[in-house]
DNA sequence: CCACAGCATGTTATGTTATAACATACTATT
DNA sequence: AATAGTATGTTATAACATAACATGCTGTGG
């Protein structure tokens, strides 16, 4: 099982999440042969800020603030289709947002799992998950292609604060 | 496991699909004094033409054709978020648009599974599966609330054409 | 060195989905 | 008939996303 959730929904030293994101996505880009520019390294790094979804008109304000200069939508969304077409990043379709992927290399599920609180995210990808799911299409002669997982709840973090208050 | 991929992603008798789920929607508002007015009603019926998932300015087009003038869209949304609230339809996120639910009495998981050659999509819901997905989220002490999950891939209707073709 | 191909970005306009805010009308009780 | 609660009409606009075309950058072969 994949997941980054320990990190994810608990505060953490997140430093680290933004570096190892950019070097997964400078290693990609290597062996790929694909130009990770400045605008599309920028684009990751403002979603890597948070363990928070972020919207394209979000990325769009932050992006026009550091460069002092304002930017147009299909340049943000320009950055962005590179990066999830490269599978450096998510889209959360319910709420029109993009999260960074933890593991882009690996081949694994889009399972999210999103705190309403706090709006923190974690991607889980389960082995005996994805077989249940393959079972079930298998009983309805699906053929699967490739899916969509949000799971929306509260987060242990979360959990704990409210019944912190509730004492 | 309640499903109704038997019937959404093969051809069929369709006129009783929109008749039991018009029964099921009276029955539920006599339960709940809701009021299933004519726009109510229509939308709904309007949702179950196809087991395609159908987007609000459909709707709207739709709507407007048979009232023989046009109507403004927070008409529609309105009739869609009171059929959503009470479980009648669902939306596909992913799609921006909505599809009836076949079972809206019964306690079920949010599971689709959506052709992406045909658009017609099924709706599932396994205890098998949401077991995983309960475990997953104890793992993460993640306390779920809400779930939705799609699954796209090609139907057994769409698969066998496909076959018949290279022939 | 430069011409050119291929890719990336800038720019303008517009398409698509969804809601806010306020006015009006219907309906069931008292 | 008054009124409270619910539903709808209307106008405007917010929020998300892309089409289409112009311009600029970069590396390769002549």
């Amino acid at each position: 099982m994949l997941t980054n959730f320990h990190l994810a929904l608990k505060s953490h030293d997140h430093s680290r999440c933004i570096d190892a994101a950019l070097e997964q996505a400078n290693h990609l880009c290597r062996l790929k042969k694909l130009q990770l520019t400045p605008t599309r390294k920028l684009v990751l790094k403002l979603i890597w800020q948070s363990h928070r979804p972020l919207g394209a008109y979000q990325i769009q304000d932050m992006l026009a603030d550091l460069n002092k200069k304002s930017i147009a939508p299909p340049t943000v969304y320009r950055a962005i289709n590179f990066l999830l077409s490269h599978g450096l990043i998510h889209r959360i379709p319910s709420l029109n947002a993009f999260i960074g992927c933890p593991f882009p290399t690996s081949a694994h599920s889009n399972v999210f799992m999103i705190c309403e609180n706090c709006s923190n995210t974690a991607e889980i990808s389960d082995n005996r998950l994805n077989k249940m799911l393959r079972f079930a299409c298998e009983r309805a002669q699906f053929h699967l292609n490739t899916q969509n997982i949000e799971l929306f709840g509260t987060c242990a973090t979360c959990t704990e604060n409210k019944t912190l208050l509730t004492l």
